[in-house]
This record gives structure tokens, C-alpha cells and sequence, in this order.
DNA sequence: CACCAGGCGACTC
DNA sequence: GAGTCGCATGGT
């Protein structure tokens, strides 16, 4: 099956910085190129002077599926003109202009951010690259050398060891699993990825939405804090990761996401020294930085993350 | 070995 | 309402 590429015609759009800023968690640097799974479609990404080559293990109707996902139609220089003027923004912006909150499938967004409480984002990868090895759908890939493809599925998998291809040689990736595949394994299944606590949240998430008692498209209707009320009645998901999936699923650009590291950049860059409430903080959050807040707040997230200390 | 990690929810006062 | 704490697990 042969592969098919394109040359995505973008300016202003830092590959790197979108894709390990921790808003997905499946992104691979290697050998120059960035490789993923969206939906069904296995992805090699390359950052070029003019764009960004993409490649895919198969033939692919059209590209919207990934302009959709990577947002290369979004006018950048618009959005960072409504940041506000000051410092700390300036120096975000500076520090990873070309950054893009990236458009992701709302449930793989969901169970990815319910598995990232408390995590470290290497941990989180680990987490979602477990589940997917164990319940999702294999998915050819690229050869990685000169762009063979790969060698023919095994037949047959062992139930009780990862999918893994060779570590030297993957001949294939794997979708994120479906909601009915997670309600369809146990708790302890799960807590064998190592998620922990987690499991029965991410469990009970798969479940309602198997059952077609939560409708995760339901929510593109809803004004933002509709939205979010909704997302916060699954246990284990509260403001925070309400605001991830929102943002980085459902396009709502005003939802503002306050992390440990975007409380910790608000106070340093905004408030130094002065002892400032969290009631008081939330509400500086959505109400300085305007009506793309959470493209803001990424670049705030990402400045403070990779900012030498 | 403490301490912390893109939090949440239950429990205090 | 605002603090406090346990929750699994692994990295530093």
C-alpha cells in the first residue's frame, strides 16, 4: 500500500512547539520528523522552510482531517494581536511564536487529560502509549528508513503482552481506543497501564458515553459554561481538565486551563511578591487576556515549561 | 529518600 | 466559602 504526501502551505507555525506542548501526548521526534496517530490515520510530520510535509501509510481522502487538526488555516498574527500588551506576554510570544492550540478529538482529549492529574507529562505519555498498545485498533505505518511499507500484521496477539513491534523495526502503530473498547475492559485491565486512581474515572467516562447517556458532539452546541458544567458531572474531571478538553478539543478559545505551572507563571509574572487569592487569580485568568485567553495561556504554559529556571 | 507531578473530591472549620 | 488530605505511580 503505497503512501501518500503533501506539502502544507503555512506560515508562522512551529511544529515542534504545537506538538510537544503538552496538549497531545502521542507526538514521536524522530530523525527529524514528528509522528503520530490521528484518527485512523498514522501521520509523519516534517517542519519545511514553507510548510509542513505530511505523509501517511495510505491513500487519504483530501487533507481537511489534518488542517482541521494542525489549524494551519488559523490567522495566527490575529490571534496574538488580541493578547494584552505587556511583558510577561511579550516574552511568551517571543519565547515560541508559531505555537498553535491544535484541534483533537474530544474523547481522546477527554481520557487523555483524565489520566493527567497529578502526572508528569513523560508519565502521561507513557499512560496513553500503554492503553493504546492494549486496546486500540492496529494501524499500519511508514517503514522508517526509505519509506517501505511496513511488513504485514501478526495474525495473532498474545492477550497478555503489549502489541509492540520490534523496538528496531515498528511495522505498526495503534489508534486510540474506542469508548466501547474501554467499557469493555475491567478496572484492573486498565490500572495495568499504569493510570492508577485514575482507572475508575477513565472507566466510568468510557462507559456513560458507550451507553449513549453522554454525548461528548452534544457540547459543540453549548455556550462555554454549559460546556464545561456538563464535562464536570464525569467524576475525576473537574475546571482544569473541563478547560483542557474544551480548549484543545471543542475550539472554545476563551476556556483557560490554570495548572500548577499557569498558577505559578500568573502569580511570578503578574502578582510578584503579593499574596493574591485563587478566586482573585481565576478571575485576572479570564478577564486580561481576551477572547483567544487560552491560545495565551498556552504560550504562558509552554514559555514557563521550557524557560531555563 | 523525600518531594512533586497540566487535579479531583471528600472532609473539615 | 477557603484550607487540608488521600489518592497510584514514577522521575528527579
Amino acid at each position: 500500500m503505497a503512501g501518500t504526501e503533501i506539502l502544507l502551505r503555512v506560515r508562522d507555525y512551529d511544529l515542534a512547539a504545537t506538538l510537544d506542548s503538552g496538549q497531545a501526548f502521542r507526538w514521536q521526534f524522530q530523525d527529524g520528523s514528528w509522528t503520530g496517530v490521528i484518527g485512523r490515520h498514522w501521520v509523519r510530520l516534517t517542519q519545511k522552510r514553507d510548510g509542513i510535509r505530511a505523509e501517511t501509510a495510505g491513500p487519504v481522502h483530501g487533507w481537511q482531517w489534518l488542517r482541521d487538526y494542525l489549524q494551519t488555516d488559523v490567522d495566527l498574527d490575529a490571534v496574538l494581536k488580541t493578547f494584552p500588551d505587556d511583558a510577561p506576554m511579550r516574552d511568551a510570544v517571543a519565547a515560541c511564536r508559531g505555537l498553535r492550540v491544535l484541534r483533537q478529538d474530544p474523547w481522546e482529549c477527554l481520557a487523555s487529560f483524565i489520566l493527567s492529574s497529578t502526572k508528569q507529562i513523560v508519565q502521561i505519555r507513557q499512560i496513553v502509549t500503554l492503553l493504546c498498545e492494549r486496546f486500540g485498533e492496529p494501524i499500519p505505518v511508514l517503514g522508517l528508513k526509505n519509506g517501505r511499507a511496513g511488513s504485514p500484521l501478526p495474525a495473532v496477539f498474545s492477550s497478555d503482552e503489549p502489541r509492540r513491534g520490534r523496538s528496531d523495526a515498528p511495522y505498526h502503530s495503534f489508534a486510540f481506543p474506542t469508548p466501547q473498547r474501554i467499557a469493555a475492559a475491567s478496572e484492573s485491565e486498565l490500572r495495568s497501564c499504569k493510570m492508577g486512581f485514575r482507572a475508575p474515572h477513565l472507566l466510568a467516562a468510557a462507559r456513560r458515553i458507550a451507553e449513549g447517556k453522554f454525548d461528548l458532539e452534544r457540547l459543540r452546541q453549548l455556550p462555554l459554561a454549559g460546556a464545561r458544567a456538563e464535562l464536570t458531572t464525569l467524576r475525576g474531571v473537574g475546571d482544569k481538565i473541563a478547560d483542557c478538553v474544551l480548549l484543545f478539543a471543542y475550539g472554545f478559545d476563551s476556556a483557560f486551563p490554570v495548572d500548577v505551572w499557569v498558577e505559578r507563571a500568573l502569580r511570578e509574572l503578574y502578582f510578584p511578591r503579593r499574596r493574591v487569592g485563587d478566586k482573585r487569580l481565576r478571575h485576572f485568568a479570564v478577564t486580561h487576556f481576551g477572547p483567544h485567553a487560552g491560545y495565551a495561556q498556552q504560550y504562558l504554559f509552554h514559555y514557563m515549561r521550557t524557560k531555563v529556571k
